[in-house]
RNA sequence: GCGUCUGUCGUCAAGUGGUUAAGACCUCGGAUUGUGGUUCCGAUAUGCAUGGGUUCGAAUCCCAUCAGACGCCCCA
């Protein structure tokens, strides 16, 4: 026997049975999405690399390790792994920046990391996500929020924690990493050979380290004071203690956490993840948060930003399963071209129908009836002779005999 | 990149050194050539991830490789 060719690893097929389940991920996201005035934008899969390297950032993880990167014609393309520099480059490069603000974009498809697969992660998974450009408000930060809640809320997805955290601008926030960096330098030996490579990389990161020695050091009070301190300026906190009031007439509960962090280096201000209990160790199903300063970096005009990706396995995963959907009839009839006539003239009408195409034998084809489709049409010489069709309740066995061209009214 | 655990049919599995590798589901065929879902009968792994080794004898023990799951890092 010839070898077997598998999927790669951390790939996945989503097979038919899956199938029911994307679709109403798929479909609640335009219906909500369009509510809130959010037009789909499809981006290429396939993107320069330099666009994630200065958009994404050069000294994140996801840039520096885990892209799918090759060279063609003396170009170095890469799959993207996330789509946010996607949308930003083509809003600078469509010149959407002139349409009135706010412009809102919503998308949805394959993003590629070549991490080491794990539960909730794979290096081909998709992502649902949205951008609005060009408000500077924290009614943006807050909406967007809201409209995260209310596509969760749509999937029947309730008990999900909203986690909040501001990361001040680059000023303020600068401030803060000396600050850091300054009270754990008689530490640093001390510290995790992780946590002292986060201390230069980013000092931010380093405070929810999960390796016990270094949470006792955390623990001490004059760090603690630091981490705890409010460091961000003054517009910073109006804009972030401006945004918690929104969210709390609108009713989204969440819980402030200093330690929250975003790994992609564009965002400011505002972060967010919405998390649940039902998952694995990544349990963030939404991420996201405020990026002023990257369409700028990316060439375009100064446009502030804020926006956020949702793992559509990681949602999947938590969606109940749902059985799949019966045939409304499937027709048995010894005679494939009676059943085709008769098939075609209902599934013109809109009705889901099926029959035996191998022509098997008259019970084999009513035991196949009776476990695809709600109602079996037979069709026999006799019918066929007197231009009528008997209709079978495949539940109740209930069964009429009724005119071909009335069938489709007995089988609602 | 690192760590832990696991690989027996399409699926779920029993077997943990001794003749032909249980069982269940699914699939297919028959009982049943115009009445299914229940029932009954039958079919389906010369092979236990792959390659070596130990042994009179290996799915079972050892080594390597590959694959998967979970965790770290990081992220959705």
């Amino acid at each position: 026997m010839t070898k077997m060719i598998k999927v790669l690893k951390g790939t996945k097929d989503i097979l038919p049975q899956e199938a029911e389940k994307w679709h109403r991920l798929e479909k609640n996201a335009l219906e909500i999405f369009s509510k809130y005035g959010y037009k789909e934008i499809r981006t290429p899969i396939l993107e320069a690399t330099e666009l994630f390297a200065r958009g994404v950032g050069d000294t994140t993880d996801i840039v520096n390790k885990e892209m799918y990167t090759f060279e063609k014609s003396d170009r170095s393309i890469t799959l993207r792994p996330e789509n946010t520099a996607g949308v930003v480059r083509s809003f600078i490069e469509n010149g959407m920046a002139r349409l009135s603000a706010p412009v809102k974009l919503w998308y949805k498809g394959p993003m590629f990391r070549y991490e080491r697969p794990q539960a909730g992660r794979q290096r081909q998974f998709h992502q649902v996500g949205v951008e609005m450009f060009g408000i500077k408000e924290p009614t943006a930060d807050a909406e967007v929020i809201l409209l995260a809640v209310d596509y969760l809320k749509s999937l029947g997805l309730n008990d999900l924690e909203v986690e909040i955290n501001s990361l001040g601008c680059p000023n303020c926030r600068e401030e803060y990493k000396k600050r850091i960096k300054e009270v754990l330098k008689p530490e640093f030996n001390h510290l995790c050979e992780d946590c002292q490579n986060r201390y230069e990389k980013n000092p931010l990161r380093l405070l929810d380290c999960k390796v016990d020695s270094c949470k006792e050091i955390f623990a001490k009070p004059e760090i603690q004071k630091v981490i705890q301190s409010d460091f961000i300026c003054e517009e910073c906190a109006k804009h972030y203690s401006d945004l918690k009031s929104y969210l709390t007439k609108l009713n989204v509960p969440y819980v402030e956490n200093k330690l929250l962090v975003r790994g992609l280096d564009y965002y400011n201000r505002t972060v967010f993840e919405i998390k649940s209990n039902n998952l694995g160790s990544q349990n963030a199903v939404c991420g996201g948060g405020r990026y002023d300063s990257l369409v700028k970096n990316l060439g375009g005009e100064d446009t502030p930003a804020v926006g956020w990706a949702m793992g559509m396995e990681r949602l999947n995963s938590l969606l109940p399963d749902v059985e799949p959907e019966k045939l409304d009839a499937y027709i048995v009839c010894n005679s494939p071209s009676d059943a085709f006539e008769l098939a075609q003239e209902l599934r013109v009408k809109g009705i889901k129908v099926e029959f035996d195409l191998a022509n098997k034998k008259f019970t084999k084809q009513l035991e196949k009836a009776s476990k695809v489709a709600k109602y079996a049409l037979i069709l026999g010489e006799d019918e066929i002779k007197s231009n009528k069709v008997s209709i079978k309740n495949l539940e109740t066995s209930e069964q009429v005999s009724v005119d071909r061209n009335d069938v489709i009214n007995n089988i609602g």
